[in-house]
Formats: structure tokens, C-alpha cells, sequence
RNA sequence: GGGCCCAUAGCUCAGCUAGGUAGAGCAUCUGGCUUUUAACCAGAGGGUCAGGGGUUCGAAUCCCCUUGGGCCCGCCA
């Protein structure tokens, strides 16, 4: 059985499954498989036909940690402040916007619509503000619930809200010291004294208490979450007590998932410097390649990575599937695991990845190829195909390893060939002069032709031209190839190679 | 110190959530195609399922231990 489904099959009654992220920075590849592990939950609680629905929730008043890496030294003065209330690296935006927009675009393309919400508008529309209360004032069975499945000791100042300074705007520096009716007062280490209306964005319940809150306000069933939550006495065994002992609500059924490392390089950390943005892997890889990369396996698995090679595979396996789906061969775990994978689009009919690869390298200009394509009595979606060939060009640009990359030789580079080489090459030449049209077929057919004529086996033939032009034993289809270069060009290098 | 995951063909992995003859793709080799979408078709070789113990008529599969690898927590979220 499918792991999505058989993950649900027991569930009962309506179901709304969650998931999170703090948009601090860049959002990268391990934060897609989280938001997609609860898209993939959720879908297959639809295809079993299950009440669901599946939120997103942007904690976009949690504060700014450091200074990351990626940004200017001035932001400084910004940490400790909720990440709504920044201004963004750059255009006029706030902090978590500038991070969270492009990647709520990335999602959509690739058929994740969960209703987005924005944890700070839930504070500021007095969400928190009856939980908040309880945990005030039950502080002491919070803290206990909290020491005693942790391990660690509370503060003996330790309060279960976290005020935000009105006049520094820093959220982790105000200190409370007295609540009363519905405000908390503090004194920040700024010097300032106020209060906090907990029924507004006047500050936050710390993490381990937001969590359970979240799940009660929105009636959370299920939410999957990455492995730093899931320790023994971390912040779900937390956040499971809280919720059935202070808030007496059932904590959702939790699904942790393991990380997420490329390969040869480890963990997709930020710090690290190994991780790929959301947005850019969605520059090479299809949307619902991304899909099926955290799809076919069950989230307690790692994932390891490989933008080269490893990827050019997956294409195939993928792309096999399909062909196989065609010919009515897939077993029922397959069909799920493809209908999941799916974005909703109609692109099976596109040429397949590795062989574009082949083509970008060829010609420059995509008219070129979809000419060439079009030629081969194939007709595609334009708009996908197009996007198709980006995403190819950006592969073989940035990720592709020498063995699938080819350049065209200079005329008169130096050529190394010996006798049954230098005939089939000469041969060629001639058979191309007199060619009276250009086009692959006629190319090919010479080519074909000057192999005979030399007398060496066909593959051994082969080789010694692409050698003459990209210096490879192997390459793209000759015909096309050639063709697609300027015949002068052609002629000029091969009389170059037969005279050396 | 605690927790989670992984270990199956040369490589990448499936099979474990129903315990019942060891699987796929790639790679290699053989044969076919007057050779090309970096192919295709037919076939072959290749395994002590990390090791040990237990449960069972029967274990890659369930339980325990050991070894090796990876990750997470013990700041904050």
C-alpha cells in the first residue's frame, strides 16, 4: 500500500492537516519536502476519500534570530524584532514577505494550494488571547507539564508569554512582571516600561506553547514536522502534553520526516552553504519531478540529493512510469504514487528531459528546437515545452557532470586521428561538398555513406567524427547535430581534420 | 548523554504496514539491428538480504543485542 495512504486509512472524521515554517530567509529544498509531505498526507486523505484540508502557517512574528549570512551588517538592529516588522533586504516590503512570496509562487506551481495563514494576523486578531490566559494562569503546571518531559529547568523568572517592548519593538528582551485582567506588564532592557494586551500582536507565547495553541485555534488533526521536533522530550511530546493536559485537546497525529542532504555534501543548512533555495530548484527540476522526489519514498527517509547525474535518473524513472502508466502495466501503488506526483498539467507529451539536454547544446535558440521537434512529426504544448527547455538549459549550465556535456571544437583545434580515422573523415568531407541541400537526413546519409566507404564498423565510424567536433567518442545525433552548426563551418573543420 | 533513520547485486534502490521460492533500473557480458532521442530488442552472469540470537512449520520482513554509516536534540524556533 501506498505510504500516503496507509498513513490515513484509520483516521475518522474530518481531518485538517498543518504545517509551518519561520520565513527567515531563503526557503530551501528541506523546507519544500516539509510543506509537500502535508500536501501528499493531504492529498491522499482526499483520495481516500476523507474530509480534509491542509493550512500553511506563516510564523511571520517570530524574531529575527542573528544576522544571517545574506545579510548586511545593519540588520543588527533588527534582531529580536518579528520578522513582519523588518523591512525587507530590498524593494519596500516586510522582511517576511520578501522571503515568503516567491516561494508561496514555487508551491502553486507545483499543485500545493494550502490555505496560507499568517500566524501574526491570528495574534492580532486576539486568536491567542483565551489560551494565553490559561497558560498565565496556570504558569506553574505549564512549567512543571514543560521541565518535567523536557529535562531542562526553567528560569525562576520564567513566564509563558513573551511581551513585545513598545518602544525598542523587541520581542525577546522585555521581561514581565505582572499580569492582570488582560495585560502584561514589563520592563525591557531598553528602559522602557509598558504593557501588553494579550488579545493583540503585543507579543508571542514562546514556541513550546504556540505550537499546542495552533493546533487548537485551527483544529489541527495532523501535521507532519522535520526530526528537530521530534526528539524524546522535544517540542511535540511538549506541545502533545500541553494540548491534552492544559488545553484538553488531542494533539494531531504526527509524521516526522528525515532531512534532506545533497549528495556528497551533507545537510541542506543554511549555514552550511550547501542548500538550494526553493525557487531555484524549481529553475531545472519540474514541478512534478519535485513531487515525485519526496513522494516515492516514506517520510522517514532520507533524502539524498544529487542535482547531477542522480537527477538525470530520476528524470528517466519517472518518465518510464509515465510510459508504463500508458501501456497499462503499473501496479496500484505505482498509479497512487504517479497521481500524486501529479500537477494537474498535461505534459506527458513532452520530449524527454535528457534528451533536451542533448538539444540546448546544440542550438542556442528555442525556435531551433521546437523547429527541429515540430520536424519529427511532434507536437507539444508550447508553453510547457518552452519552460521545459529552460529548465534544461539551467541544468547542463550549472549541474550537469562533464560526461553529458559536449562543446563544439574550434576548426583548426588539433585533431589526433589515425588512418581509418583520417579516411572516414576525408570521406565525409567530400560527401558533404557535394551535398546539394542541408539537412539532417542528407548529412546523416553522408555520413553513413563515408563510414562504408572507409570500411571500419559503424560505431567505430562514429566516434572518429565526434571526435573531430566535439573531441568525444560519443554525441547527439549526427544528422541534427550538424545541422544545426553552420555548414561552412562543418566543411572548413573537416577539410582542417583531413589535411592534419 | 538521549532519540530517530539507514545497511538487500559492481552502483542506486524496491520488497518490511498481510511473514510464504531474492527483485528492478543502471553498469558489465553475449546475440540481433547496413548505429543514435547519450538508443532499441532478446538473453546471461552477478546476493551468507551487515553480524549474532529469539519467535515461527516458515524471517530480508516481527523482537532483542552487536557493528558500521547518517541525522537530530541537549540555545532558539
Amino acid at each position: 500500500m501506498y505510504w500516503g495512504i496507509s498513513l490515513v486509512r484509520d483516521l475518522e472524521g474530518k481531518q485538517k492537516v498543518s504545517t509551518g515554517i519561520s520565513p527567515s530567509g531563503p526557503i530551501h529544498l528541506g523546507n519544500l519536502r516539509e510543506i509537500l509531505t502535508g500536501d501528499i498526507i493531504y492529498k491522499s486523505m482526499l483520495l481516500s476519500g476523507k474530509d480534509a484540508s491542509f493550512i500553511y502557517l506563516c510564523d511571520d512574528i517570530d524574531p529575527l534570530r542573528k544576522v544571517y549570512p545574506f545579510l548586511p551588517q545593519s540588520y543588527s538592529e533588527h534582531v529580536g524584532k518579528p520578522l513582519r516588522d523588518i523591512p525587507a533586504p530590498e524593494g519596500t516590503d516586510t522582511y517576511s514577505e520578501y522571503f515568503l512570496a516567491p516561494f508561496l509562487k514555487s508551491i502553486e506551481t507545483m499543485d500545493v494550494r494550502p490555505e496560507v495563514i499568517r500566524t501574526g494576523n491570528l495574534y492580532a486578531e486576539g486568536k491567542f488571547g483565551d489560551i494565553t490566559k490559561i497558560f498565565i494562569e496556570r504558569k506553574e503546571e505549564v512549567r512543571n507539564i514543560l521541565q518535567s518531559i523536557s529535562g531542562r529547568d526553567l528560569e525562576e523568572n520564567w513566564f509563558p508569554y513573551n511581551p513585545r517592548c513598545s518602544s525598542c519593538g523587541r520581542i525577546n528582551s522585555a521581561v514581565p512582571y505582572d499580569f492582570s485582567d488582560r495585560y502584561v506588564y514589563y520592563r525591557c532592557s531598553c528602559g522602557n516600561e509598558g504593557r501588553s494586551d494579550i488579545y493583540t500582536d503585543q507579543g508571542k507565547l514562546p514556541w513550546r506553547l504556540e505550537w499546542p495553541a495552533k493546533w487548537k485555534i485551527l483544529g489541527v488533526t495532523f501535521e507532519p514536522f522535520g526530526k528537530d521536533h521530534g526528539t524524546q522530550g522535544g517540542s511535540y511530546d511538549t506541545g502533545k502534553a500541553i494540548s491534552e493536559k492544559i488545553l484538553d485537546y488531542p494533539a494531531p497525529r504526527p509524521q516526522m520526516f528525515e532531512r534532506i542532504l545533497r549528495k556528497g555534501k551533507g545537510a541542506m543548512h543554511s549555514s552550511t552553504g550547501v542548500n538550494i533555495p526553493a525557487t531555484e530548484i524549481l529553475d531545472f527540476v519540474p514541478p512534478e519531478m519535485v513531487r515525485y522526489m519526496m513522494a516515492r519514498v516514506p517520510p522517514s527517509r532520507h533524502i539524498e540529493f544529487d542535482p547531477e547525474s542522480g537527477f538525470l535518473n530520476l528524470m528517466d524513472e519517472y518518465e518510464r512510469l509515465i510510459k508504463l502508466r500508458g501501456e497499462n502495466k503499473l501496479d496500484e501503488d505505482q498509479i497512487t504514487l504517479l497521481n500524486i506526483s501529479f500537477t494537474g498539467r498535461k505534459n506527458d507529451e513532452i520530449p524527454d528531459y535528457r534528451h533536451l539536454t542533448t538539444l540546448v547544446q546544440i542550438y542556442s535558440r528555442d525556435e531551433q528546437i521546437e523547429k527541429i521537434l515540430e520536424k519529427n512529426g511532434n507536437k507539444y504544448d508550447p508553453h510547457i515545452l518552452h519552460e521545459r527547455i529552460k529548465q534544461a538549459r539551467h541544468w547542463v549550465m550549472n549541474y550537469a557532470p562533464e560526461s553529458s556535456r559536449f562543446h563544439i571544437l574550434d576548426e583548426n583545434s588539433p585533431v589526433n586521428l589515425n588512418e581509418d580515422g583520417k579516411k572516414v573523415i576525408c570521406n565525409l568531407m567530400a560527401n558533404i561538398k557535394s551535398l546539394e541541400t542541408w539537412n539532417a537526413e542528407a548529412i546523416h546519409e553522408a555520413a553513413r555513406k563515408a563510414i562504408q566507404q572507409s570500411s571500419v564498423s559503424p560505431s567505430e565510424g562514429f566516434s572518429y567524427i565526434y571526435r573531430v567536433f566535439i573531441g568525444k567518442d560519443r554525441g547527439p545525433r549526427l544528422g541534427f547535430f550538424l545541422e544545426g552548426m553552420e555548414r561552412d563551418k562543418v566543411e572548413k573543420r573537416l577539410s582542417f581534420s583531413c589535411g592534419a
